[in-house]
DNA sequence: TTGATTGTTACCGG
DNA sequence: TCCGGTAACAATCA
């Protein structure tokens, strides 16, 4: 389910609905209740994301990092708190909302140090104000690795997971397996505006969306109308067919028409 | 019950 | 060091 748009909408969703009161912190499933013990009754400063990853800052305690991966959830509710569903792992019950995480990749408190080290391993997030795109193009040019691949590393850059990485590659004609070293300065930058443009409206629209609706429109379309080739079997420009393949064992799609291989 | 899934990490061989 | 392949793990649904 989540790529970057889920964690930033969360994250902005949260602080909103939990951030600045004083939680009470539980583990229904019990697999985190040690760690809910350091952070139950504490107040919830911030609640930041920095591509797929969220960290929660407590006054007085450690921070929490949350990673859905590929199944993690968080559901919400109004109070008065409702019976945990499914293997809750952590519950976070503020004054209006109760916060429940279900699935999560990673759920841990972090030291200051921990936390240096987790920013430090991921690259630039195009959704952040303080992003370096910089820093992704230097491993882009530099590398023969395949774009597809490149883009959904997170240590290159951060959030954009297999839907963003079909739809990007192919709203900007690259191929997938076109090395990085082979793009040049220019598809660079159109790909990081439009990495950034996309996740934007995912995180607006709480959708991925990736082809042009009305405004407004999205809520009313079917999960296949809003993407370009993902899944798909012809090519919305062309209506040739897509090729599926494998990369790094995630389902890859190519209109080989539109990307032509390098 | 089986298979598939919008993810990450560790490990290994070339 | 880099790159590509593999397995393990997470939870839920069709």
């Amino acid at each position: 389910m989540p790529e970057g748009h889920t964690i930033h909408r969360a994250a902005r969703d949260q602080t909103r609905w939990i951030a600045g009161e004083t939680l009470a912190i539980s583990s229904p499933q019990g697999r985190f209740a040690e760690q809910a013990g350091q952070i139950d009754g504490r107040r919830l400063d911030t609640v930041e994301a920095y591509g797929k990853h969220l960290l929660y800052r407590f006054e007085n305690a450690p921070t929490l990092h949350v990673h859905l991966g590929l199944f993690g959830r968080f559901t919400h509710h109004k109070v008065p708190a409702r019976e945990p569903r499914g293997a809750v792992r952590v519950r976070f019950s503020g004054s209006r909302f109760i916060l429940d995480l279900n699935g999560p990749n990673a759920c841990e408190l972090l030291e200051p140090p921990q936390i240096a080290h987790l920013l430090g391993r991921i690259g630039p997030d195009p959704l952040r104000a303080d992003a370096d795109p910089e820093r992704a193009y230097r491993r882009i040019a530099k590398s023969k690795a395949p774009i597809g691949l490149l883009i959904m590393d997170q240590a290159v850059m951060a959030g954009v997971g297999n839907i963003y990485r079909t739809e990007i590659l192919w709203r900007q004609r690259l191929h997938p397996e076109t090395p990085g070293a082979a793009l040049s300065r220019q598809a660079f930058d159109a790909l990081w505006a439009d990495a950034k443009d996309l996740l934007a409206l995912g995180v607006k629209s709480n959708m991925i969306v990736t082809v042009d609706l009305e405004r407004g429109r999205a809520a009313k379309t079917k999960y296949r109308e809003r993407t370009n080739i993902f899944a798909h079997e012809c090519c919305p420009s062309c209506a040739g067919a897509i090729r599926r393949f494998e990369m790094a064992a995630r389902r890859a799609f190519v209109c080989e028409t539109c990307q032509p291989p390098v």
